[in-house]
DNA sequence: TTGAAAGCGCTAACAA
DNA sequence: TTGTTAGCGCTTTCAA
């Protein structure tokens, strides 16, 4: 399986091979008859350009690394196809790695991406310390965050307007007449839920409702614990028509609770999501969310981490997107009982 | 962002460079102070070494790539979740790559990671015919194919036995009392496709069914085909109270022009699925389904790739694993109507 | 327009 | 036990 070198090449068509590197290089210092003499002979000899070569006198792999915290979440896929196609439509590939949401792996894959000398980082965050504990890695290693909000961390990241996209759906359900709207599955020391959270209490306060919150006590979200979760509220009596729930996934466990405990949603409460993951809009879910649009927040991390690479930029940039409501059933209008 | 080298760690440290590298590798033939002299000042300058650098020599990058037709699809994530977690335990990692179950694409992504000097590509193809036109890099780069099955094809692979699988589902549904069940959703031109409906007509004959298909006339799977598909069927009379479903996309579609049309799963029609793609588990979905073994897949094939890779094995390896039946609620007894 | 040669950071064979 | 040296396959000065 050994393959062809520029040197097989340049003895095979009697050039020197540094002939052979400007002819594939497109340089302009070669006369176009043996340049299309030596092309001819790389495609007869089967040529493939060595790139881990070429990388260490260029001193750039055009790799780029892409943490997520666990590639089958499918927000996380979703994001990971996009940068794939954005990253090589400019001519890099990604090295994928999960970091299954801990934070001690994170920086050895840090470490490891150094070592492979990758351009640049795109990372998914464990949560609003990752920022941190990776400091001494941010130096060495152009890196962008995607999806959380770091605040007014120095760091480059691109993320949504939580607090707003929780505006927009408080006010879609109190549209549709809900005036006692339950928040959901608000998970303490995630920016991100703390923002959504805002947002919600600032729509509450600005529309005249009283909030109302049935936090995660698990320091996960998953289906499972959405459920759990709301087995325990549905357990309570119920003051609410509409329930707010912090992710989609969260919503999800909401809709498995409900049905095995014959509520039905949304005759008999209204639940809306966030995130809007794949899983939400399958039939029989249809589940009302707000979008975090994944193809721009993979497009604008793609191109805000290849500038920053590309013209050395110092400094950071925070994009922060817009998220948008997606109507589809799961929310009805207020009807009393 | 200049890194240290392995120069600079040696003339910190006041020795040479090899010995550096000696140190590091933990080569026996250094003394236990000086080594550890070395290890003292390599943390200190915050040395990594380059993993380019090394691969040069070495003539291994410790890379594979892996190569999905979409990784947005639940069951190419999956997949990859679980390629990531064994190649990287056995100290490789992945470079990932959509097709877009694009075979010209296909071709070119092989190109680029023979340039790329991976060690290895996991592929799961567009299709039967990838084999034929990857043929010329297959000898360049050790291969493994994943979730098609290549028959007789001399290349390594690992796949699940389909027919089985077809066979079982149908055993399933006759045993809840159908005798009447509809294979629904069939793709030409896909062996997979092909091996299920021969599982599903052995199945028939040896339990004295008459076989039904209604075949799938799009050149693609995916939800939405397989909802257009379901409409067409719904608005035929019925001759049957099951539906097998050739891949859980399909059902998923099928669920939802049910639910349109105002037919009752399972209650009017029991819908069997095949794959178990994570979707199937979902609240309010719950499909019944044959299950591939995808964290199986995943480390058989990563296992059978660096077994080729590291005792340069020629030959190849066909592995065919067992599929089981997913009980969910998707499908009921049979009750005449 | 072309060739010779240095060097990217590392490993390994050979010398000392 | 340590140092010297020759590459790995490429790009890029510098000379010719």
């Amino acid at each position: 399986m050994k393959n062809v070198t520029i040197k097989d090449v340049a003895k095979a068509a009697g050039v020197s091979y540094s002939t052979v590197s400007r002819a594939l290089s497109g340089s302009p210092e070669i006369s176009a008859d043996t340049r299309e003499r030596i092309l001819k002979v790389c495609k007869e000899m089967n040529y493939t350009a060595n790139t881990v070569a070429r990388a260490m006198v260029m001193k750039s792999t055009k790799l780029l690394g892409l943490i997520v915290t666990d590639i089958n979440n499918p927000f996380m896929s979703e994001l990971a196809y996009h940068v794939d196609r954005q990253a090589r439509a400019r001519g890099y590939n990604i090295i994928l790695c999960n970091s299954s949401r801990d934070t001690e792996q994170e920086s050895e894959l840090f470490e490891l991406m150094i070592g492979r000398q990758v351009d640049g980082v795109i990372l998914c965050p464990s949560g609003p310390e990752s920022a941190e504990t990776l400091r001494p890695y941010l130096t060495r290693l152009p890196t962008v965050f995607v999806g959380e909000n770091l605040r007014e961390m120095p760091e480059s990241y691109v993320s949504i307007d939580n607090a707003r996209g929780a505006y927009l759906g408080v006010e879609y359900l109190h549209k549709l007449g809900h005036r006692d709207i339950l928040y959901f599955g608000r998970r303490r020391g995630s920016t991100t839920h703390q923002l959504r959270a805002d947002g919600y209490a600032a729509a509450c306060h600005d529309l005249g409702l009283t909030p109302q919150y049935f936090n995660n006590t698990f320091s996960f979200t998953s289906i499972k614990y959405g459920y759990q979760l709301a087995k325990q509220l549905f357990a309570q009596e119920r003051h609410y028509s509409a329930i707010f729930a912090a992710t989609d996934t969260n919503a999800l466990g909401v809709l498995q609770a409900a049905e095995e405990s014959g509520i039905r949603i949304p005759e008999d409460i209204s639940l809306l999501g966030f995130d809007n993951i794949r899983d939400s809009g399958l039939p029989r879910i249809n589940l009302t969310t707000i979008e975090q649009p994944k193809k721009m927040l993979a497009s604008v991390a793609v191109d805000n981490l290849l500038d920053k690479i590309q013209n050395e930029l110092a400094g950071y940039t925070h994009h922060i997107l817009t998220p948008t409501l997606i109507e589809r059933s799961s929310c009805a209008p207020f009807t009393a009982k």
